[in-house]
RNA sequence: UGUCCGAUGGUGUAAUGGUAGCACAGAAGAUUUUGGUUCUUUUAGUCAGGGUUCGAAUCCUUGUCGGACAACCA
């Protein structure tokens, strides 16, 4: 007996609709407008959309909502396609709204004919005023009777070029007076004479988004059309025009979106940090967009684990970034390759190993899988430890190496500290250790068990590499609970570079390879890696129990 | 002082009138040649009042709190 997931909201919903047999087959779309990079909010609309899709054997487009030709570009469009292959779904269309701006217009024609829909001549100030406010219904526009001949005429000369940007629009005639604003006649058309990405001069007018979203849902027959809620009292006008035209009723349903703590989640704040150089672009590894998290070497599987453990509801919510990092590390644990860097190195001496003399001791490439081999790694006299693994006072529950105390070398020696080497103002500049020949990992007949394993590189063998450490973007958990400017929450300490000392194996990394450097977290090669000078990302630390219950 | 949406441990998310469960985070312990992993245990919750009912997180009611809506953006 398995036990039974239980649903969402939505999945609910579908069941329903596929019980009842109000559709045979679901449809959905994820409708991305092309202006900016897909962040994690999109990952999680993906999820849920071809998600819902996959599990109900159904199909999902991909349509751009391209109705603003000022702000969209074909750059954005290869971005957001290569970010949702990556992300492991594929679509069954990929489709524009710019596809059907002719029948759009005709559409807008037959509201026209109606009589429910109206060229307005005001100035958006105007048409502002006349809307009136949440709490005071709002006043009719002096044009709103104009008649239907005059109102097809001049909407065809809107479309033939005729008037300058901003001179008339074309609105929807339903009720000024509607409690829901959307409603106190909407606009449908307005003039841009501007370069369309896909349609090039071909149109000077261009649909509203509440005159296009549910026109093209309709028209690609989408069951169920999902989206965030601030879209909500977008419906009544979403059914309002399926209505008045009379096509097929797609229906539309809304989820709460994403946030996260440390982070922003809006294209505009994004396009922000991008634009002002508080990150090096849309991939800076600091950004939740989908091309920064790749970037720093989060997994397409973690992401969609992650959209699978948060959720979906209707109420606000703002999830720990925490969670994030525990699906990376949870997948990242299984596949990575282990490897041994020391970021702040203290030279160690192993004073009764005989100088000159070399061994390749192995060591497993990673513990969690019993095919995933060995590795050799060189073993000499003299090599480096991390700084903080020596403590020439050290507290009682202090597991590494301390005068008298003794450790193992992870697949090494176990090593035992008798001396403490300082220059003439003190500084600790090396240690001598011994070493125990019968310890030796593998075939160890010493019976000596040691509470600490670190991890250590020889000295003569290392490889420099360039590793970048990477921390919250913001130095606040909620930036929407935050006074001010967003920017001033910047955490100036989000990235640290450093040059790092590398066991030799890592000079054959690949970047379709993962590495758990150990004791310091996941990492993965950057793009700006070469042959002379490896770069790597730190996707997360490892879990820290030793530092957090020591303070 | 309008309309709409929402409210369950610290954070998310279940329970669809019948034992408030799960995950993350936190705490304690075991195992460990990564203070990682794994395993065990554990802390902590139904916004408030009233009502219906044998029985309410769930239904009704009145409040409270939070959010959305007045772009020729989507």
């Amino acid at each position: 007996m398995t036990e039974e997931k239980s649903l969402n909201f939505l999945e609910e919903i579908v069941e329903k609709d596929l019980r009842e047999g109000k559709h045979q087959a679901i449809l959905t779309r994820f409708p991305p407008e092309p202006n900016g990079y897909l962040h994690m909010g999109h990952a999680k609309s993906i999820c849920l959309n071809f998600g819902l899709a996959n599990k109900y054997g159904g199909k999902t487009n991909l349509r751009f909502d391209d109705t603003n030709p000022v702000t969209e570009e074909t750059e954005y469009v290869e971005s957001i396609k290569n970010d949702i292959r990556w992300l492991g779904f594929n679509w069954a269309e990929e489709l524009y709204a710019s596809d059907y701006f002719e029948k759009l217009y005709q559409f807008a024609v037959v509201l026209i004919k109606k009589g429910l829909a109206y060229v307005d001549d005001s100035t958006s100030d105007e048409i502002a005023r006349q809307k009136g406010t949440p709490t005071t219904p709002g006043t009719n526009s002096p044009y709103r009777d104009r008649s239907v001949e005059e109102n097809l005429q001049m909407f065809e000369d809107m479309r033939a070029g005729k008037y300058k940007d901003g001179e008339k629009v074309l609105r929807a005639k339903v009720d000024m007076a509607h409690p829901n604003m959307h409603m106190r006649d909407p606009l449908m058309y307005r003039i841009k004479h501007a370069h369309h990405h896909r349609t090039g001069d071909r149109w000077c007018i261009y649909p509203m988004y509440d005159f296009a979203h549910g026109q093209s849902d309709s028209i690609e027959n989408i069951t169920h059309s999902i989206c965030t809620l601030e879209f909500i009292p977008h419906r009544a006008l979403y059914d309002w025009f399926i209505e008045k035209l009379e096509i097929y009723p797609s229906r539309q349903y809304e989820f709460a979106r994403l946030n996260m703590t440390y982070t922003v989640m809006s294209k505009r704040k994004l396009l922000q940090l991008v634009n002002e150089k508080h990150v090096s672009g849309w991939d800076d590894p600091r950004m939740p967009t989908l091309s920064g998290v790749r970037r720093r070497g989060y997994t397409p599987a973690s992401i969609r684990e992650f959209c699978e453990r948060i959720g979906v509801a209707k109420r606000e919510n703002l999830i720990d970034v925490g969670l994030l990092e525990f699906c990376v590390r949870e997948d990242l644990n299984k596949v990575a390759q282990r490897r041994m860097v020391v970021f702040d190195p203290i030279k160690v001496v192993i004073t009764n190993y005989p100088e000159g003399k070399e061994e390749m001791l192995q060591s497993e490439n990673n513990p969690e899988d019993p095919n995933g081999g060995n590795r050799e790694v060189p073993f000499s006299r003299e090599l480096f430890i991390e700084e903080e693994d020596f403590m020439e006072v050290a507290p009682k529950k202090y597991f590494r190496l301390a005068p008298g105390q003794m450790v193992r070398l992870k697949s090494a020696y176990i090593i035992k500290c008798d001396e403490v080497i300082k220059d003439a103002s003190g500084k600790i500049t090396e240690l001598h250790c011994s070493y125990i020949p019968e310890s030796k990992s593998g075939s160890d007949t010493s019976g000596i068990h040691v509470k600490g394993t670190l991890h250590w590189v020889s000295a003569k063998h290392t490889v420099p590499v360039e590793v970048r450490l990477y921390d919250r973007l913001f130095k606040v958990e909620d930036l929407s609970e935050a006074d001010g400017d967003f920017k001033d929450y910047l955490n100036p300490e989000s990235l640290t570079v450093k040059t790092v000392y590398a066991e030799p194996a890592l000079i054959n990394a690949t970047t379709n390879e993962r590495y758990q450097f150990l004791r310091k977290g996941y990492f993965t090669i950057d793009p700006d890696s070469t042959k002379a000078k490896l770069v790597f990302n730190r996707t997360v630390t490892l879990r820290d129990t030793w530092t957090k219950s020591s303070k």
